[in-house]
DNA sequence: GCGTCACGCCT
DNA sequence: CCCGGGCGTGACGCC
């Protein structure tokens, strides 16, 4: 499984450029090419976007201290035609091991220059590979060049750090054009020393997840980026315009309630009007000790009878929703309003992925504000939405081969009624106890959340759950003695999370790391199942050659884009796809439904929105 | 301009 | 101070 390379040739570190200046220089290049060996390849363009403007190209194997650059001749009078570039990338790309640090990009800046996806299939990503040998390293070039080889590369704003629009070409192109390559071409120059100095560092599992679980599943989330999903800007525009009405009232109310004018957005001048001027009682601290003003803090006020408290909670809430959604999606949409945000699927350490420019893993998914309301499919197609239902204690169950719990999903019982059942707590109380198992919740916190004593939390869990469920608390130690023993811990698929805590001198830190150990293998197992459940279900999806596309993923739950008339076939196999991910004791099942946005509302519009704020309903506006 | 805090949205 | 994992906003302090 190793990727072995010939070690006699290993260049040294040390690199120059050849800057290519015709397509028959190019093609001379290829040839040249062992493909027996990794070809690191690293675009260079005018932004992050999907549709940013290529500068250049640049190759270096894996065997050679020289690597190549293609100017592209957007903005170079020694650029070369991008269809021709495309043209000989996609003849003589095929068959060879390309390799790339953060591939999702450069694969995606090919795909929108004429490369075809079957001519770049990757063979490494050198992002991914030591995201997988390690997720607290930091991932960008710069800083691992230097961690790993103690080079300090030239970062890409010393050579580039203007604005594209303000270079004069005629006059700064060439000395520009020459900086470029030589700072693109130790980008693929250093990629292979990382790939080489990782390639020996991952074992046949994370070699297996690398190759069957992240690459394809980067190639799924770079198309999703690439088609986007489109946006009813105008409903979000509607809902921005009642917004400002709804906060600019309630606004003037609590300077009322206040007597004086403040900034309602600052914790800082919120404390000094509420502690020091009004006296209002405090209910909890901040980490650093200080009065806090959130909005559990305004709620218990409101039921104290404190007014201002129900004005601030509806004013912070609204506000929320208005600053970090309506008003600012609007701004991230292209000409078609259509929404293109980043899935990363190195953005965590437990194997999840993360979203952002949006975020679109923490949409307010409401009754009260249906954002997801404003993501729509595009004329003609539909929404498949579905879910895991308690993947995560199906995990739980599965890994710790617990009797109880395996016989619950084995019967189709309800996990949650089965803890109230069997602990004699309300169902509410054993979710929360649910909850705390996976994340490790400790006696004082559930004591909080139930609202009991730390004592009666400390027999539930210390007595109760494990009585009834004593194969999670001996598999729970299991992991945690393994974490202690290999600083370590390995989920399902062999995927790991490092866990120095559990040699730190720190309580806290030490016990951090045991919750994290527990954690990490439940939740981490759930991150690779919906990767693998992806890649599966896409790939099923194109074989029955249906007009169906993956937009995103919210870490249980799957969103496709579907035509019309192909939703009840598409749906089967997505389904089936994500049901057969993986091949557990008990069935992994899912729910959703086909519809025609992501909210979950059943009716109305933004016109009647049952907004829950007595202050609104109560005709004050 | 950049980092940190406090806060709150998601799972 | 702290139950797991994220990201974005506004304020504020530092440079």
């Amino acid at each position: 499984m190793l990727k072995l390379f010939d070690m006699k040739t290993l260049a040294a570190p040390k690199c120059s450029v050849l800057l290519l200046e015709s397509l028959k220089e190019v093609e001379n290049y290829f040839l040249g090419v062992d493909s027996k060996n990794p070809l690191a390849f690293d675009y260079e363009t005018t932004g992050l976007a999907y549709d940013a403007i290529p500068l250049g190209l640049s190759l270096c194997q894996v065997t050679s201290d020289t690597s190549v650059f293609i100017p592209y001749n957007y903005f170079f009078t020694k650029g070369l035609e991008s269809e021709g570039i495309a043209k000989l990338c996609n003849k003589y790309f095929k068959g060879k091991k390309l390799i790339a640090h953060n591939a999702k990009y450069d694969s995606m800046i090919g795909l929108m220059n004429g490369f075809s996806d079957s001519s770049m299939e990757i063979y490494a990503d050198t992002l991914v590979m030591v995201h997988l040998y390690d997720s607290s390293l930091d991932k960008n070039l710069e800083q691992r060049v230097f961690q790993d080889f103690k080079y300090r590369k030239q970062s890409f704003s010393e050579i580039c750090g203007k604005k594209w629009n303000k270079i004069d070409w005629d006059k700064e192109g060439d000395s520009l054009l020459e900086m470029l390559a030589g700072y693109s071409g130790e980008d693929t120059f250093w990629t292979c020393r990382l790939y080489q100095k990782y390639s020996i560092m991952l074992d046949e599992q994370l070699w297996k997840i690398h190759d069957k679980i992240e690459l394809p599943n980067i190639k799924i989330l770079r198309d999703a980026k690439i088609r986007g999903v489109l946006m009813d800007i105008p409903l979000l525009k509607q809902m921005g315009r009642q917004l400002d009405s709804y906060l600019e009232k309630i606004e003037s109310d609590i300077y009322s309630e206040a007597g004086c004018v403040f900034n309602l957005n600052s914790p800082k001048q919120k404390q000094e009007v509420f502690f020091q001027k009004m006296k209002l009682p405090i209910v909890t601290t901040t980490g650093k000790g200080s009065p806090s003003t959130d909005s559990g803090t305004f709620d218990t006020w409101a039921e104290q009878g404190i007014r201002v408290g129900e004005l601030l909670s509806e004013y912070s809430t609204l506000n929320k929703l208005n600053s970090g959604y309506v008003r600012a999606i609007p701004e991230l949409v292209d000409n078609k309003n259509v929404l293109r945000g980043d899935i990363n699927s190195c953005g965590t350490d437990t194997g999840r992925c993360s979203s952002s420019n949006p975020n679109l893993q923490n949409q307010p998914n409401s009754d009260q504000f249906p954002v997801r309301k404003a993501f729509i499919p595009r004329a003609g197609y539909v929404f498949i939405n579905r879910d895991y239902s308690q993947l995560e204690l199906r995990i739980l169950a599965e890994l710790s081969r617990d009797k109880n719990l395996l016989d619950v999903f084995k019967q189709g019982g309800d996990p949650h009624s089965d803890v109230a059942h069997r602990l004699g707590i309300s169902r509410s109380a054993a979710k929360t106890v649910n909850f705390g198992v996976i994340y490790g919740l400790g006696p004082d916190n559930l004591a909080r959340k139930l609202d009991i004593s730390s004592k009666e939390a400390s027999k539930i869990i210390d007595h109760d759950y494990v009585k009834a469920y004593p194969g999670v608390y001996s598999w729970k130690q299991r992991v945690q003695q393994y974490a202690k023993k290999h600083y370590y811990v390995r989920n399902y698929f062999g995927r790991i999370r490092r866990l120095p805590g559990v040699v730190s001198g720190s309580n806290y830190e030490y016990f951090s790391a045991l919750r994290k150990a527990v954690n990490t293998t439940i939740q981490g197992t759930g991150a690779d199942i919906v990767k693998l459940a992806t890649v599966k279900t896409v790939e099923s999806l194109r074989k029955n050659g249906l007009d169906a596309h993956f937009l995103l993923q919210v870490h249980d739950e799957l969103l496709f884009e579907v035509r019309e008339d192909q939703a009840i076939l598409a749906e089967q196999i997505i389904i089936n796809g994500m049901e057969t991910a993986v091949k557990f004791s008990i069935p992994l099942l899912t729910d959703g439904k086909i519809i025609l946005n992501w909210s979950e509302m059943k009716d109305s519009d933004i016109v009647s929105v049952p907004y829950r704020f007595s202050y609104v309903l109560s005709g004050l506006i």
